[in-house]
DNA sequence: TTTTAATTTTAGATTTGTCTAAATTAATTT
DNA sequence: AAATTAATTTAGACAAATCTAAAATTAAAA
């Protein structure tokens, strides 16, 4: 399906803001697209004519199968070119999601499963998210404790182990949730401690026994 | 200064059909762009406003220095982009342009000039083309045709001249690739074709056109 | 040097993606 | 349940890049 850059930066961005049971309104995506909401209306007609969408007025939308799948595609190469950016050209990771959000668009087929091999079949970007391989399936990410992680490497949170109420009201009191991206800034060897820097956040030091149980996606 | 792909192509194809003397045609612009000369007239109108280009109704255009600057970047991103295609990704030179059309818009200079450093600065593109500096000078390439070339001495393939796919073919035909090493073993005066050695493969005749087509790097 | 032919430009239309302002529909509040 | 508010859609407009058909200009030929 060929799809035009704008068709492909609404479809990438319905993706990410939709969940297995909600659906997605015209505001919200016209938020983050930076468009206005008559925009995003004009866009879905679009997007339903290609059969991309489920899309009832009034009603917010989602994609459907060949929807997610051609998202799915966008996000690929967006992530693999992030990875290439990072590793072959000593980018750093906060610079490089806007230049591949231009090369994601570049849709060449042999081009992108070429850079796949060449980068070395990567299943993670350097923001900690998965790289869905070319069938559109995202890799089952393995998860490690942040008492694990490298320094100075991205992580986004997956899940926590002990979910005591304690540990949960730390976590609150920090503003940590789930999806979260952190870097361990510095491991204090004397009790096992991080300095931890939130993403967006201010940096905070997390204790050693709750590192162990704040869990990370690792390649 | 920031350019629409649009523009970008037109002055890359400019750039490609203007010479030191000559001025360029509505009509052989339109024909290379694949449009009609109305249009080419409209974008014509766009660029003089823009300062890109020397234009008098009538009579024809050319790039000023600001658009030869201009046209120079696009064409170093192209053949950088070629290059990165062919040693890194290991593609086929002749399967290399078409997608490095694409990626010359992405017009990020950190990344171009990264991408640069990464492939150890090369001067030469696959098609043998040379690629401008990152100020816009082209390296000086002594090349000349094989018509050219003193009986008997060795030299490098270093680019093709009609780079149709006629004549693609009949190279592929031959195995005759860009880096290749030759000797023009016999001259035919009668209508200029040209017996010739490639290293390591079989001798075989090159017509007359063909050897007028075929460079070499002179010393 | 007229006339004819070729080239180039203008005029007016079309498509894509966007906008603002107004109208419509749904959700919330009293 | 009616009224108010919020969200969404429609209507109509606009800029960019293209087109076709017609007009204008230059170049070539008789």
């Amino acid at each position: 399906m060929k799809l035009s850059e704008s068709e492909e930066n609404h479809l990438k961005n319905i993706y990410n803001l939709q969940t297995d049971t909600s659906r997605v309104s015209t505001n919200s995506l016209a938020e983050v697209l930076n468009t206005s909401p008559a925009s995003i209306t004009d866009m879905l007609k679009k997007l339903k004519a290609k059969k991309l969408l489920d899309y009832k007025k009034y009603y917010g939308f989602k994609l459907n199968l060949l929807g997610k799948k051609e998202a799915l595609k966008i996000i690929r190469r967006h992530r693999l070119w992030e990875h290439f950016l990072v590793t072959k050209l000593g980018m750093k990771w906060e610079k490089v999601h806007e230049i591949a959000e231009e090369l994601e668009h570049v849709s060449s087929m042999e081009l992108i499963e070429r850079l796949d091999k060449f980068l070395g079949q990567p299943t993670i970007d350097p923001h900690g998210d998965p790289i869905p391989d070319e069938n559109g399936n995202m890799p089952i990410l393995n998860q490690i404790p942040i008492s694990q992680l490298r320094i100075n490497t991205k992580a986004v949170v997956s899940s926590i182990g002990n979910q005591t109420n304690e540990m949960m009201e730390m976590l609150n009191y920090y503003g940590l949730q789930i999806g979260d991206s952190l870097t361990v800034i510095k491991s204090f060897e004397l009790d096992g401690s991080l300095l931890i820097k939130i993403a967006r956040k201010q940096e905070c030091i997390i204790a050693g026994l709750a590192a162990k149980n704040i869990f990370v996606y690792a390649n």
